[in-house]
Parts: structure tokens; sequence; C-alpha cells
DNA sequence: GTCAATGCAAACATTTTGCAACTCT
DNA sequence: AGAGTTGCAAAATGTTTGCATTGAC
């Protein structure tokens, strides 16, 4: 899905970063340095806990509330997109360097698919202009059942998203 | 943007509701009926909390685990969806009669705009069709800035955030 | 009568904040 | 030198949970 990013790739972004600091008269501290590599390094969906334990792992020690601090900076210079994967915790993905995509999320099993926004940013662009909105970014998530959970449960409950109450009543599958 | 509704949708969605609760063996409180009307009350997105206080401003008391409680099962049933519209707390909004739609966020003020969601529609059925989905429903939510906001700031803070990874390739426009 | 739902408060998880010490520029 | 940043711990949110009591079917 992701697709690995080379060194050059993480430099450009770094240069982004950098000015986009510049540009607002911010600092590019070490701390932040590392996060962004981090992030650029990170395939796939992370939450802001999930990096503070990989960066331990590595020995780096960032305190929570930089990375806290860090992340929006990442996102609104664009290296960084927010994801609503749950509702819970936010998620986030590098998108620098690579494909615009978006996501269905199935909600029986949780699996996540992505897929190419090409349409969809073509979609936005029409409604954009259509209300003399000026669209930088767009979100999608399309949930509903994949292909592996519409199979192995064909009849029963067709529509619904497991209750905890159900659930306890039932069982899980 | 919502439209008022008349007792008629209400009570329509009160049987889905009640139906909803009897096929799994839920029982319909007086409760879950009182959220079910306020929730349809209600124009616009809200959340559980404002939920609460407007219960409370006509006297009624509905705890705000009930709350929290309920919710979900409104959204399961489809009288409710979930938007996401901050990153701080759910919203939802009242579906049931209403014509669906999506939203675009400003940036800079806030200002939430609908728009139809005929075209988002026909775009996921297409794409879940291709990816052997089972679309049951989605959020879109586009991003940018207001028509007014653009025009109050057209040159500060050119409004970054563009596919970073063209824009260092191809420059910005 | 039974199983589920409510209310309450305590527990949780995540994110934000205040502040002193420190670091980029 | 000075404005911005960090780390830490405390605080603030928003949401969930345990449990005794109450209520629907």
């Amino acid at each position: 899905m992701a697709r690995p990013v080379d060194d050059e790739t993480i430099a450009t972004a770094e240069n982004v970063f950098r000015e986009y600091l510049r540009d607002r008269g911010l600092k590019y501290t070490y701390e932040r340095q590392v996060l962004l590599q981090a992030v650029m390094r990170h395939d796939g969906h992370f939450e802001a806990e999930e990096l503070l334990l990989r960066l331990r792992q590595q020995g780096l020690r960032v305190a929570k509330a930089t990375i806290y601090r860090t992340l929006p900076l990442l996102v609104n210079c664009g290296i960084v997109k927010q994801v609503q994967l749950s509702n819970k915790q936010t998620h986030y993905e590098h998108t620098y360097g690579q494909d615009p995509h978006d996501h269905m999320i199935c909600r029986r099993c949780g699996r996540i698919i992505e897929f190419d926004s090409e349409d969809v940013m073509r979609l936005r662009t029409m409604i954009a202009a259509r209300h003399s909105f000026y669209a930088l970014s767009h979100r999608l998530a399309i949930t509903g059942l994949c292909e592996a959970c519409v199979k192995s449960c064909p009849v029963a409950l067709p529509p619904l998203q497991l209750q905890p109450a159900a659930a306890s009543r039932r069982g899980r599958p």
C-alpha cells in the first residue's frame, strides 16, 4: 500500500518542513527532525502513542507532548494526513511522495482497504468549484463489509455494526 | 440545511428504531424514546454533551452514560450518522428523512457547508464494486477555505497543504 | 420472572497545558 | 539575546465501565 520511501524523498520532505517552519519563524529542532524522519519511515497508519513507542525502541527520546505538538505542524505543511479509522484516537499517515488514496473500512473485521483517490479528487474539485470553496484536502472513508465478511456471513445481521449489548447475547463470529 | 421534521417522520423513525431493537431482543425504554425524539428534532449537528444539555433544559433527565450508550444504536439503525467535524468529540446528525449530504469545512473560520451527496454516492458505488466491497455508508469531508476567507486573506499564508511530492516537483499554482 | 437498561461515580484514554530549563537562529 | 521549544507532570476532555437498582417484555 504505502510505498517505501527512499532517502531522497525524505530529504525533500525535510526541506519542505524546514521551509514551512522558517516561513513562520518557527525552529527546526532536533526533535522535529527526528519526528519527521520517523513519520516518513513509518509505512501505513499510526497514532501518536505508536510513534512514541517506536522512537523509544530506537533509543530516541522525545516527549509525548512534543509529538502532540509536532504532528499538527506536519499535517499543516502537508507531509502528514489525518485519517479517521476509528472513533478513538486520531490516526495519521504520511502522504509525502505517496499516491493519494482513501479508505474503505470493514465494519465487521476492521480491515482497511485503500483505493486510489483520483476519481475522488476530480469530484472534489467539481463540488468545491460549485460552492466557490477552495479545497485543500479531503477525507473520505467508506464503511461497510469486506468481501470476506460478506461471504462468511451471507445472511445473518445484514447491515449492522456489532453492538456491545447484542454481542453479549450472541457472542462473536 | 436540515429540513424540519414533521411528527409523521418522527413516528416512522420511531418505528424503525423500535423494530431494530425488538429484532435483537433489546428494549424500547422511555429514555430511548426521549433520545430518539430529541435527536430527530435537533436540526444540524450535535454532540453527546449538547444533547444532554438540551434535554436538561426541557426538564428531561437522561444520564450521560445512557446517551453514550444510545447514540451507537441510533447510528446502527441508520437514523443518525456520525460526522467528523473536528478532531475532538464525535459529532452526529440525524439523517432520517433528510437529503444525504456531506460537508466542506473551512479551516480558517470553521464554517460548514453542506453539499448534496448524490455524486459521491455514485462514486462510492463504483469504487466499492471495483473492490468487491459492500458499502453501507461513507463519510466525506472536504477541508479548505470558504469563499469569504479566501477573499479576506488573499495573499498571506498561501494555504499550503498541496500534494507535497507533486508540489516540490512542479511548484505551486 | 428474567434479562436488559438506567444512573451514578469512578475509571480510562487521549490530548492539552503551565512552567522552568534549554536551544535554535 | 531572545523568541520559540522541550520535557515533565498535572489537568482537561470525552467516553467507557462496574455495579446496584429499576424497568420492559
